[in-house]
DNA sequence: AAGAGGCCCTGATAGC
DNA sequence: TGCTATCAGGGCCTCT
């Protein structure tokens, strides 16, 4: 569930929060996520200072200062959160992570850094971690993921050529990361309602205004997102628990025989699977 | 090569 | 009220 909207918005905090300090102790309450937590984890992160975090798609990166780096992936419901230590007062930052939202099962490692606790919990365990020793070991890791939206790669000659001849539909498209990375459910569905594009309209018959509007639309429906805080649905906060703000702005998601809010159409939002995965788009403009 | 489908997991909610 | 069924969904895997 966190796209790349929420991940560029744990990316952020993370950086004003905790970049630059040391990591002074690293627990682990339950190995078990996606992949499991590597032994040497623990081990791995102890004593390393945080030079920054950076994000590649939906994969938060945490640059250690000898050139090694932590992965981490939210799946679909990771959260993580600061906890600022009770000691360690600053002039700078009045942000506090309210303690009474602070979830008490399933998390599943504590990082102590000088000033703040950081933990990542996980009911579906949809997430993960990796340890890479090394930048080329990073490239390799990413070498199989396609451009983002926002960057200027993912633009009109790539599309075009990427989709030509294939059968399969465009929201599935928008979903597979070889193709475009960051993109999930929810803002697939939105971007193509903006786009006025059928989600089951096959890749092959897309038209060069469609290829545009997919270009557009995905870029500023991204951005704007980001802009707002990210969405909250269910579960997403920041890290200091706050919500973001773009789940107001959703057109389609989650509104199931609503009417449609493009000015002028009488349509109504449907809700459809494709593969497995629900599909919200207006039956009438969307074409 | 491309595409379809299965699997991992827990909590919220719907339905009887 | 209390049970069971369904849904939510990202990435990786296998099979055709």
């Amino acid at each position: 569930m966190p796209e790349l909207p929420e991940v560029e918005i744990v990316k952020q905090s993370l950086n004003r929060n905790i970049k630059f300090q040391e990591i002074k102790k690293v627990v682990v309450r339950n190995r078990s996520l996606r992949f499991k937590i590597p032994k040497d984890f623990e081990s791995f992160l102890i004593n390393k200072k945080i030079d920054q975090i950076s994000r590649k798609s939906k994969y938060l990166i945490i640059h250690l200062n000898n050139n090694t780096f932590c992965i981490i992936h939210l799946g679909m419901s990771g959260t993580i959160h600061l906890v600022r230590k009770k000691n360690s007062i600053s002039n700078t930052n009045t942000s506090f992570y309210s303690s009474p939202n602070l979830p008490l099962k399933h998390n599943h490692f504590e990082i102590f850094l000088k000033k703040y606790r950081l933990i990542y919990n996980d009911p579906r365990r949809f997430g993960f971690v990796k340890i890479l020793k090394n930048q080329k070991c990073l490239l390799k890791y990413f070498k199989n993921i396609g451009p983002e939206p926002l960057n200027k790669k993912f633009n009109i000659n790539y599309i075009s050529s990427y989709l030509i001849n294939k059968k399969k539909n465009i929201k599935n498209f928008l979903l597979d990361q070889k193709f475009v990375s960051g993109i999930g459910n929810i803002y697939a569905s939105e971007i193509l309602f903006h786009c006025k594009i059928n989600p089951f309209k096959k890749a092959k018959n897309l038209r060069k205004l469609d290829i545009k509007k997919i270009e557009h639309f995905s870029k500023l429906i991204l951005n704007d997102a980001i802009k707002k805080g990210g969405s909250s649905i269910r579960d997403f906060k920041n890290v200091l628990g706050q919500n973001g703000n773009y789940q107001k702005e959703f057109k389609v998601y989650k509104r199931t025989n609503l009417n449609c809010l493009n000015k002028d159409c009488f349509g109504k939002i449907k809700k459809k699977i494709i593969s497995k995965r629900s599909t919200f788009f207006c039956n009438r403009c969307q074409k």
